[in-house]
DNA sequence: ATAACTGTAACAGTAAAAGTTACATGTTAA
DNA sequence: TTAACATGTAACTTTTACTGTTACAGTTAT
């Protein structure tokens, strides 16, 4: 599987829009990160979604915060970013009637759904403004 | 990305082996997990490498556990198959002198490796015969 | 008007995992 | 000793999630 990038791009851009005091176009995002307008449009688009971010239309516009970064946690970010799976281990369940699938899944779902919710639990206590000043 | 089953299918192959008195083909198996022979024996090759099973040729061969069910443990597994990384987050690379770029891979890297040794640690006290006596 | 923005649909590219084919090699039963 | 049944493995194709690209409609400042 290949790996999301999605999360730890949009707090690189996040932390710059914050040291910044006028929009930033998904173009200069996109050269920041060495890829496409379209790619930083459809991030930011989710943040815009969840009131996180402005976007404005026509020249001098842009991109800009919509709410203090000490106000904003890992957690939220993730979430409004659709809160991919965070892990690349996969179920199966080709015969959901066979008893040793069944415990071998709830085995390592119950590992998996304690650490998933320890990683969240972390990501809650991390404010952006904590990674802007690191 | 797709994500990895070998995991979730081999803990179910050696759960059944672990009932049976003979030999079980890699057919058998493919044939129990709707997949097919190859992927089964690429599979259980790595744990063959790492002791775990025996494999027979020809008439009645097939695979055998060589240790007993309550002396594996999920991490023994999990590192026999080459311990792929449990996270479906990447950490972005594309200017490694920028500081925002080290401050959000620093920060996120703690959090991950943090639950990943978290997660190594369930994994290595689960025993497969918990599992298979679920 | 036009240049500079975003929004978004509709594709193509990429890479990891899985699936498939083909064939060499080893083993057992009759 | 031969035929059937196994594994071993290389080489290739398919699948899938993510990312990248193109194209164009809509919006805004000058």
């Amino acid at each position: 599987m290949r790996k999301n990038s999605q999360l730890s791009r949009v707090l690189h851009i996040l932390v710059h829009l914050n040291k910044s005091d006028q929009p930033i176009t998904s173009a200069a995002f996109a050269n920041m990160l060495k890829t496409n307008a379209v790619v930083v449009r459809r991030i930011m688009g989710m943040l815009r979604n969840a009131g996180y971010v402005l976007s404005t239309n026509g020249r001098n516009g842009g991109w800009v915060l919509n709410k203090p970064l000490d106000n904003i946690s890992l957690l939220d970010i993730h979430q409004a970013l659709g809160e991919s799976t965070l892990f690349n281990i996969a179920l199966t369940d080709e015969h959901q009637h066979c008893p040793i699938e069944k415990s071998v899944n709830r085995e390592l779902q119950d590992v998996l759904q304690e650490v998933e919710a320890l990683v969240l639990q972390k990501f809650s206590a991390i404010s952006l403004d904590k990674i802007a000043n690191h």
